[in-house]
RNA sequence: GGGGGCGUAGCUCAGUUGGUUAGAGCGCCGGCCUGUCACGCCGGAGGCCGCGGGUUCGAGUCCCGUCGCUCCCGCCA
């Protein structure tokens, strides 16, 4: 599947894409054009793979048909560019390729032209000693393109994006540009700025969303909205995160969450359909409270079991002090049953030393057996305990069972985190299997505990689910939906507060005073103030969606010119310093008080 | 901000307990070769062992610092 090549019209640089030289084209004159992937010269005869975009053909050249071409044929070097003519011939059967589409003919060159002499590349193209440092990769990434797995990759993305549109446009969605310079938006990150020439000392922010800017279109009355945004957040890099990236976002009027998860699940499955992952609808729908407590995570991989399960109750008033102290402080509780494994004893202190790296103050390793578990903490558990926690796990002879007591968030994401990992290095995942989920139902927000405060879990424009009230603030559940595909988010979004007295209440409880709410955010309060329809929408992460439809783990690979791990650029060299001329018309210069610079 | 891994030829890597002239494969250059397709054969060039300092008779190897790449934690709708 590869994005459609039309018929090229003639011209002197060629008349045929080298992938589409096959066997119905034998007898014909074809002209094709591109770089030299590979030469094998046999002194008397020439044999060169030639490389488009569509795939390679082979070129023979042969003293008595090529003529003046032959010289030329013995000069070329990898990924010189030229163009070549002659007629197509069927290969005789033991020179068949049958690694290649074309492989069953070749092209006699009669006529060849170098358009482009080509320095020795730093690496080879298609290299079969080793993976490419990422950093040489991203240097010369205009040869790094060159190769088949970049092509497809940003292939894949063209089409996802192209089906994104095809879909939204169909259904009356408007496709509209939000300004890349703009104020700070509230999201939680830092933000990248642009000092101001005009107003020396104020600055833009780049937007880490067009949040504010899509709730001003609902305002704004154009009902369904959507945009292949560029959004930039100023924190550190992962595999999965860059400076710069992209986001599917949309956004509706009259609508309720079910509104906007019934289209976007038609929005995955058209999609994802043009890609080959079928998406079966309706999609699981999880509270985020039943995410946590069975998967220990918010963005659940479904793909397999090993749930966890709690066991307070079983624990509480324990002979085991660490339990039942714990117990009695808040915490909880909960196992996850491994199954039937062999593992050593340093396997288990493995998991010991990761759970406590992970946050835990501990984690308790037993195997099931016969009668009782071998575990560490054995002896200090009664025989009753240990039948009622088997009959949780559903533990029986010989499998291995965790065990984490701590605070209700920490004890789940802990062994959650324990849970992914086993079912990567146990091989418990197919890799053929898709599963997509719905995390609903979130809590609106969150406390941080380091800053003392309420926060947003989601962003501080979500509505509440219901009445909110302002005294109980922790209670209060979200109107937002978050789309996990095999433990990567790719998607979250929200009903957004169309109530200006609800947005005010909010802003209060998470802190944000009055006269800093109309400082910040002033425009959208007086904005709802003027006729806000109710609305929602989402936001996707397209990197991470055609990351996953590539099956790479890192974004990176389905980005042109992506950042190091640093936020550099090897190729251009951003970030560079600039001249302090420049620096002085900005008026940030450290020296912009002084004299000459 | 913190932790792990890596840095040796153009590329991918090996390099023993610190020991004499630094290795391989691919690529590159030259020669031979009319059916190869990761062509083959013969010959050759190519090294600031990331950078700086230290220990030592002697450092690619040990120590300290630093820079870069990478993965993770923190951070990040």
């Amino acid at each position: 599947m590869s994005v459609g090549f039309p018929a090229l019209r003639a011209n002197e640089y060629r008349d045929t894409w080298c992938g589409q030289v096959l066997s119905d084209r034998v007898d014909s004159e074809v002209r094709v054009a591109g770089w030299v992937h590979r030469r094998r010269d046999h002194g008397g005869l020439v044999f060169i793979d030639l490389r488009d975009r569509t795939g390679l053909v082979q070129l023979v050249f042969n003293p008595d048909e090529a003529g003046e071409a032959f010289e030329l044929g013995h000069r070329l070097r990898s990924e010189d560019v030229i163009t070549a003519a002659g007629p197509v011939v069927r290969r005789s059967p033991e020179t068949v390729n049958k690694d290649l589409p074309t492989g069953e003919v070749e092209v006699r060159v009669r006529d060849a032209r170098l358009l482009s002499d080509a320095e020795t590349p730093p690496f080879e193209i298609e290299s079969f000693s080793g993976e490419v440092s990422e950093e040489t990769r991203l240097r010369y990434r205009y040869l790094d393109l060159r190769r088949d797995r970049m092509r497809k990759g940003l292939e894949l993305r063209h089409r996802v994006a192209s089906a994104m549109r095809e879909f939204l446009s169909g259904e009356g969605f408007v496709e509209i540009e939000t300004p890349i310079l703009t104020r700070s938006t509230p999201e939680g990150a830092r933000d990248f700025l642009v000092p101001s020439r005009l107003q020396p000392g104020s600055f833009y922010a780049l937007p880490q969303s067009p949040q504010l800017f899509k709730q001003l279109l609902m305002i704004g009355g154009f009902e369904r909205y959507f945009q292949i945004a560029r959004c930039f957040r100023d924190e550190d890099l992962r595999a999965d995160r860059q400076p710069d990236f992209t986001q599917l976002d949309i956004e509706m009027s009259f609508v309720d969450t079910e509104d906007v998860i019934d289209l976007n699940e038609r929005l995955l499955a058209h999609v994802l359909g043009k890609c080959g992952v079928e998406v079966e609808l309706p999609m699981r729908k999880i509270p985020y409270d039943e995410a946590i407590a069975r998967y220990g995570s918010d963005k659940p991989d479904l793909r397999f079991g090993l749930e966890l399960h709690e066991l307070t109750e079983v624990f509480r008033g324990s002979q085991f002090n660490a339990f039942r102290q714990a117990i009695e402080g808040g915490a909880v509780v909960r196992g996850l049953n491994a199954g039937r494994r062999e593992m050593s004893r340093a396997d288990l202190d493995g998991l010991v030393a990761e759970a406590t790296d992970l946050g835990a103050k501990g984690l308790v390793w037993a195997v099931a057996e016969k009668d009782g578990w071998r575990s560490p903490v054995a002896k200090f558990l009664s025989a009753e305990e240990i039948a009622a926690a088997n009959e949780q796990l559903g533990a029986s002879e010989g499998d291995v069972v965790l065990i984490v007591a701590d605070q209700p968030l920490l004890s789940a994401e802990v062994l959650g985190e324990l849970r992914r990992r086993l079912g990567e290095r146990l091989g418990l995942i197919d890799p053929e299997a898709n599963e997509l989920a719905w995390i609903v139902d979130w809590p609106l927000l969150g406390w941080a505990h380091d800053e003392e405060r309420w926060d947003p879990h989601n962003h501080p424009f979500t509505s509440p689910d219901g009445e909110f009230d302002p005294d109980d603030p922790g209670a209060a559940r979200a109107k937002a939906y978050d789309v996990v595909w095999n433990g990567w988010e790719i998607g979250g979004g929200s009903i957004r507060i169309s109530d200006p007295e609800v947005q005010r209440e909010v802003f209060a409880a998470i802190g944000i005073a009055e006269q800093e709410a109309e400082e910040r955010f002033g425009f959208l309060l007086g904005a709802l103030r003027y006729g806000a329809p109710p609305h929602g929408g989402i936001a996707y992460g397209l990197d991470r969606m055609v990351a996953l439809l590539q099956g790479t783990e890192s974004i990176r690979d389905v980005i042109a010119f992506p950042k190091t791990a640093s936020g550099a650029d090897p190729l251009t060299g951003a970030p560079a310093p600039v001249d302090e001329r420049q620096l002085r018309e900005l008026g940030i210069s450290a020296r912009s008080g002084g004299g000459k610079g």
